[in-house]
RNA sequence: GGAGGGGUGGGAGAGUGGCUAAUUCCAGCAGACUGUAAAUCUGCCCGCUUCGGCGUACGGUGGUUCGAAUCCACCCCCCUCCA
């Protein structure tokens, strides 16, 4: 059986590419994993979402856990077959949601209770029942339970965080090894909000802890793009060359292309597929909203050189219209466009690292979408 | 011809003397969304504006009143029923 493995196939300055080796499959980095929280990519066919390049999705151990339960998957079969997701599969923790629910939970050392967002009823997720859940459902990549606090955060709360999710990561671990199957991973986060000392100190005990992939966890959550790239110049040069690095929730395009630029391999984010229900779509040339009134006659797909359908067989009036309407056709179809983008993307940064040319490549996407990524 | 009901901002529809440039919903216009409590949320939505206001406004005209979308008179229009 493939074990997990991690090979680096090109640098460019502080950018690689390489490939994630696991026992469903290959995943290319830099990679981008669209976001499938309850068992589903929102308004993606499965077979769609691999076909736009995705090689790895995510889900997500606290909204499974509620509904349909961690067992019921298990007796099921696994998360895989139960989604006919067949590629590999990344579980959050609940890290995420101790900050996202923060009104609805209760943090303890032992580990955070969670009031349901459902029906209010109440779960308790410690490190210990966040990798029994993550290796119920199969996933192949588990992240550790952490806590994911917003910045601004004073030093002395983001340092007591940081180390409460350290003792996690060493929980997650212990229990990992006890649970977990042969070929699956389990990766250590690294906070610390945006202090160096703090990131320093996070990452060089997770790392005497030791894991198969390090994440960066607490990123893109109010600090603004200036300063999560400031905090990468001064996290990702001390991590391990040989180990995958994981931004947690990064990001937009422009955050992607900055972040792989800085050494980063692996990146997830709700914000294709969620911007594309509500209406945005990810052009060469930037966002845009496509409610807009004008493209109300726009007779031109949103990309007709693409190889997506959603790209280049709809026009813009059209889906101008859908959205409009409010039919479910636009979201799928706006979603279908975006991940097809984000995976484009993706590719040409990878072919770029390999190339040599990542600078060439940055400074075109700098010119045409205007965006900012130094 | 008679009897009743009703005419409010693009639409629907609240409001029956000052707290009303007028609740709310829809439509319209724009923005946000970053390890998904999100097919969601926010703002604008009579005109002008130096964003503090100013001007007009609840079918029409005239009146009562310090003050009227709200009360009175007449007129116009719409709906229902009876002839």
């Amino acid at each position: 059986m493939t074990q997990f493995s991690f090979t680096l196939d090109a640098t460019d300055g502080a950018a690689r590419t390489g490939t994630i080796h696991t026992p469903r499959g290959d995943i290319k980095t830099p990679a981008f994993m669209p976001v499938g929280t309850a068992g589903t990519v929102k308004a993606m066919f499965p077979e769609d979402v691999r076909a736009t390049g995705a090689d790895i999705i995510l889900g997500n151990t606290y909204h499974l856990m509620l509904r349909p339960g961690a067992e019921r998957v298990a007796s099921l079969g696994g998360l895989h077959k139960f989604m006919n997701w067949q590629s590999p599969i990344l579980t959050d923790s609940g890290g995420y949601q101790v900050m996202s629910l923060s009104s609805l939970r209760k943090l303890t050392e032992e580990g955070v209770s969670f009031a349901s967002h459902i029906d209010g009823s109440r779960h308790m997720l410690t490190p210990e029942r966040s990798i029994e859940i993550q290796c119920l459902l199969g996933a192949d990549i588990q992240m550790q339970l952490d806590e994911c606090p917003a910045i601004p955060i004073e030093h002395a709360k983001a340092a007591a965080s940081m180390r409460l999710s350290l003792r996690w990561a060493e929980r997650s671990k212990r229990a990992f090894e006890e649970k977990s199957k042969p070929g699956q991973a389990l990766f250590g986060i690294v906070q610390g909000a945006n202090f160096e000392d703090l990131r320093r100190e996070s990452l060089s005990r997770l790392m005497e802890i030791g894991f198969p992939g390090y994440s960066i966890g607490g990123l893109a959550v109010g600090e603004g793009r200036a300063e999560m790239f400031r905090v990468l110049d001064f996290t990702t040069p001390h991590m391990d060359r040989a180990k995958p690095r994981y931004l947690m929730g990064v990001g937009k395009p422009g955050d992607i292309v900055g972040a792989v630029a800085r050494g980063v391999d692996m990146f997830d984010c709700v914000l294709p597929t969620r911007a594309g229900r509500h209406g945005q779509a990810w052009t060469p040339e930037g966002a845009i909203n496509i409610t807009n009134a004008r493209f109300a006659e726009d007779g031109e797909p949103l990309d007709p050189a693409s190889s997506c359908p959603a790209s280049r067989d709809y026009s813009k009036a059209y889906l101008h219209h859908l959205f409009k309407a409010g039919e479910y056709l636009g979201a799928m179809l706006l979603t279908w466009h975006n991940l097809h983008y984000y995976q484009q993307l993706m590719a040409g940064l990878r072919a770029a690292i390999k190339a040599g040319r990542l600078a060439e490549f940055v400074a075109d996407f700098r010119a045409k979408t205007c965006e900012e990524t130094l």
